[in-house]
DNA sequence: GACATAGTTCCGAAATATGGAACCTGCCCG
DNA sequence: CGGGCAGGTTCCATATTTCGGAACTATGTC
């Protein structure tokens, strides 16, 4: 376990539900003893990848993760790509969007996109959540081997809320339901009356994958509606598909000479 | 030398003139052996503060930066309570407004208020800039002592544009003149036909320090409209002063009720 | 004054990093 | 086809860090 491990181990321990640490925080959550713990949130402290309040102190990230988040937008290429496309639907629709990429089982969201309809915001970027409990989530996980997905998801199977699948077989049931008919949707998951649609879009010269999702409160759209925000998916996936040479999009092609 | 050094040496050489780097770009840059180099940058990208990117196999800033970015926003207090007073500062001007925190003889510009006016944005949240050539950077500076200024500036002074103070000397100079008037203007600096007038605000109960600075087109405002905005970053800093407990608040204190 | 909480420093043992050299590739050129 | 070479990885003996228990400091607080 290299001291760039340990590091690491501490920067993961923030999240936005946990914004700041303190020394106990982060020794407990950790497990390491007291001696390491604070030669390792020193140096941390001293590069700037920390910071520490001088009357709280207290941790949290630093101006250096300040600095180098706003140098990951760099690969905009696929992101802002889609992320235009996406503020034309929601701004056609009212309904709110969101792009995020896979880490493991969980996804991370990258870009949000507010609709103009009343329902607050309430991932914003940087938030993570099972993959296994969204729409564009599980989209992304469809398009995945069934080695690899075996490998992501943890070997006791993650507690989800009652409307995503609970166990393995559940969830390859619902993959497979996705792969065959290139819908992914979500109702009631991971927030209490927010329903959603998603896809996954993968670029055919990086290979790196993103996915997308419109997001609207259950109870407030009628089914039309959301038939509606599906015909808006497809058509956008379809155009990202061609503009990005996503793979899927050959498969696509197949259909649309065949059929006419 | 530890491992977390060398990993943060790189991470540095990431910037926003050089958003991804190749490994030969990492190697000239830190001066390394190329297998050091090697196993640094695997290290790095495994652990997510990398990433690379399948097609060139450059590298740039990963997914671990981004959300720690997003979650350095943690320390509000004293940044959204300044960005809400310049907010509407700016909205009475049309100017648009920075606020930025010193680190070394560098500022890092954390927010960033558009104008109304065509001035286009020219330093995104992220960026870079020598302290001794921006309005707010001197006033951040300013209220150093001049042992701590010494140590911050580099032992071979750097070259900053024309009007900015071009050695030491001068730049004490002009650091007494915003002690003694309370007043940091610069024109023509960092940036042609733009001037700007900033000020520093600091927390009295953390100790912390923020420059806050509105900048305009230098042939685009007259001297009336100038002193309307010395005026309103007066009246600006003497709320936050009062509002965060500024130290400098006391010595307004005493003025203010000597003269009436 | 005893005691708990919070954190730092010390030190020998053990794990890790270091960089030179050998070794892979894929690629271009003659 | 062979050779040169940029770009990058792996190996390995050596040198440097890191590790964590324990002793220590500081600061309340009952």
């Amino acid at each position: 376990m290299s001291a760039l491990t340990n590091a690491i181990e501490i920067l993961r321990c923030f999240s936005s539900a946990r914004p700041d640490l303190s020394f106990a925080d982060v020794m407990a959550l950790t497990g390491k003893p007291k001696s390491s713990t604070s030669r390792l949130l020193r140096s941390l402290r001293d590069c700037g990848l920390l910071e520490q309040d001088p009357h709280t102190r207290r941790y949290r990230p630093g101006l250096l993760t300040f600095e180098l988040g706003r140098l990951h937008r760099a690969h905009d290429d696929l992101i802002s790509m889609a992320e235009r496309e996406l503020r034309e639907v929601c701004a056609r629709t009212g309904h709110t969007g969101y792009i995020a990429v896979l880490d493991g089982y969980e996804q991370v969201v990258l870009r949000i996109v507010p609709g103009s309809n009343p329902l607050r915001v309430v991932n914003p970027p940087g938030q993570r959540t099972p993959a296994l409990a969204t729409s564009n989530g599980r989209a992304m996980l469809a398009r995945l081997s069934d080695e690899d997905i075996r490998a992501r998801v943890p070997a006791t199977y993650p507690k989800l809320p009652r409307n995503s699948p609970q166990n393995f077989r559940q969830l390859m049931v619902r993959l497979d339901e996705i792969r065959r008919t290139g819908v992914s949707e979500a109702a009631d998951e991971s927030i209490e009356g927010v329903g959603s649609q998603g896809f996954a879009l993968k670029s055919g010269e990086t290979g790196e994958m993103v996915g997308i999702a419109v997001s609207y409160s259950v109870q407030a759209t009628t089914a039309a509606e959301r038939a509606n925000v599906r015909r808006e998916l497809a058509a956008m996936a379809a155009k990202l598909r061609r503009l990005t040479g996503d793979p899927l999009d050959q498969d696509a092609a197949h259909i649309r000479t065949g059929t006419r």
